[in-house]
DNA sequence: CTGAAAGCGCTTACAG
DNA sequence: CTGAAAGCGCTTACAG
């Protein structure tokens, strides 16, 4: 039954058999399919049908290697074990794999230079888009991103510059407002404790630093800026250091919840209580900050959301909307629990 | 300079530009580059020299269609939110990386029907290989995966059945191996708390069980098994639900660290004495487990390694090594802190 | 609104 | 060990 005109024949239904079956060109079944030109909306209906019954399936590789263009969206994270941009590769993927977009992911461990290498491979497939987070990076990745003409959302900052595409919030107003917070509460030597530095905690930082400026509370000496990963045995090192100082702090503003959960711990450990003692507040509001004792005062940050937004404002670029730059602010809010 | 010959040019070096350098035919590039089969030495060189002078990148989507196989390989596994599952991705891209191969990550969230559909999906892009969680999923799933003929590799399990690959270590065997060692202690009402009740975890709960039956202290009401999702919440309320239980449990077992470490913090915030009044355990030894009070006793489980090995496993099968059923065993320890 | 022709950049048989 | 031919399954111009 199959035609003897196929010599290397995988079995595979092609356009061509969609054709064939609906009377119509190859062509014609591209676009009807793809809805990329006026067909005749009987036409449309019969290669629907026709590709129905035939059980169709495009081959990806084929439309990449005509198009020049993928169906993979590359996303480039610092990494996965905070549990802030597992929200956001969830949401991601959950948006573009409805528009039938594959995620290609690429972890960076904050290393910008790991950054520019894991682009140069992804560059490779042709990405029909590209998700990265923040907006600093080696001169030469960003060189790569606007001459490789893809499509880039930005994740996690809303600070446009010309040309390009955010999503985020302002991390700078989430930490001045939470500083401002501990302020109106009462708290007068504030300490910032952060993990990383990378621009978002420097970012947190200088809000932090604005706020206790404009009350008058800023003292150098309250910065604790540690440049090794953040996780809860560094957040409980870095509490039992800050404690022993003097004059003595009556809050600690974490750059991250995993240090604030690791100093909550070591409150609980050394007997220090909490807020009495010392008020403890952290950033993202991350898995079990509500479970801890007491529990975590921190910044709600909607990284679903943020997910969702950027893969939709990718979509649209993709599909040739302007692209002036813009920006989505998607806000932040405080939590405040029983730790402040 | 540039050949007229190109009417849809896209600026691309392409492997006949390396073979016109090379002075051989582009059939001979496309061999000396991949080493598929025996090329002269000296041409091999010379094809090396002239694809580096020009900076030639092969084309994925070009060798893709051609072969009929992509450098994707296919992941996929039950959930990001889950420490353990982020160690093993990391580890898994690691390796596959260096030798050429994307990941494509499919996230089942523990549904198996959101797996098939998923496996579905990557199957389009005809991955080169495919890795999965566990041994159990949907007949239709299963027969995707033989029918398709994609190397597979199965992991977190050992115990391959005919035609299969594994890599992991018998959870039964660590479950049993932790409530003997609960036994040894001395404690006699040892109790088995569990979420999510995926396949892992009840062979989990069977080799708890086991050990129990042997030493004559199993008891049904022992048993807490709640289809949830695993979570620091879930472990607290189960925490509190447990010691409600008359006769008193005095140590129980989680499947998972999260919920052990929810019930450390319920325990602390109640004012339950850990270890003296109930011991608590866990399994996976996540991050963080070192650092509750009191330290978390556990199962340290080998991702990266059970990662890596995956790896190395897949690309050994994709290479056409011979496929006879096989299971690396990673084995596992017992991590023995203070809450127990 | 529809189609015939050419081509995307590789690799697979098939020869020699 | 090397190569000429054909083809993988689509889409891009270019016509009409």
């Amino acid at each position: 039954m199959n035609s003897p005109l196929r010599p290397r024949a995988t079995g595979r239904v092609t356009l061509s058999d969609v054709a064939q079956l609906a009377g119509v060109s190859p062509i014609t079944v591209s676009r009807a399919l793809r809805g990329e030109r006026a067909v005749a909306p009987d036409l449309v209906a019969k290669v629907r049908a026709a590709a129905d019954t035939l059980g169709y399936v495009p081959n990806p590789a084929a439309r990449a290697l005509a198009s020049g263009q993928s169906s993979h969206v590359a996303v480039l994270i610092p990494m996965l074990s905070n549990a802030l941009f597992v929200d956001l590769l969830e949401a991601l993927q959950h948006t573009l794999r409805q528009a039938g977009f594959q995620t290609l992911i690429g972890i960076t461990h904050y290393d910008p230079s790991e950054e520019e290498t894991l682009l140069r491979e992804q560059l490779l497939h042709r990405p029909a888009g590209l998700v990265v987070t923040g907006l600093e990076r080696t001169e030469a990745t960003r060189l790569l991103i606007a001459q490789s003409g893809v499509p880039c959302v930005h994740l996690m900052t809303t600070d446009a510059p010309a040309g390009s595409h955010c999503v985020g919030f302002s991390q700078r107003d989430a930490g001045r407002d939470m500083a401002r917070h501990l302020i109106a509460q009462g708290y007068r030597r504030i300490a910032f404790a952060a993990a990383q530095l990378d621009p978002r905690t420097l970012q947190r930082l200088a809000g932090w630093r604005s706020a206790l400026v404009d009350a008058g509370l800023y003292d150098e000496v309250l910065e604790w800026l540690n440049p090794a990963p953040s996780s809860l045995a560094l957040g409980a090192r870095m509490f039992e250091q800050i404690m022993g100082q003097t004059p003595p702090v009556d809050a600690i503003f974490f750059c991250n919840d995993d240090l604030a959960q690791g100093a909550l711990l070591a409150a609980m450990r050394t007997g220090v209580a909490v807020p009495q003692r010392v008020a403890i507040a952290g950033f993202n509001d991350l898995t079990g900050s509500d479970q801890m004792v007491p529990p975590l005062t921190t910044v709600r940050t909607p990284r679903a959301e943020i997910g969702h937004a950027a893969a939709r404002m990718l979509m649209g670029l993709m599909q040739g909307e302007p692209s002036d730059s813009s920006a989505i602010d998607l806000g932040y809010t405080l939590q405040i629990r029983h730790s402040t």
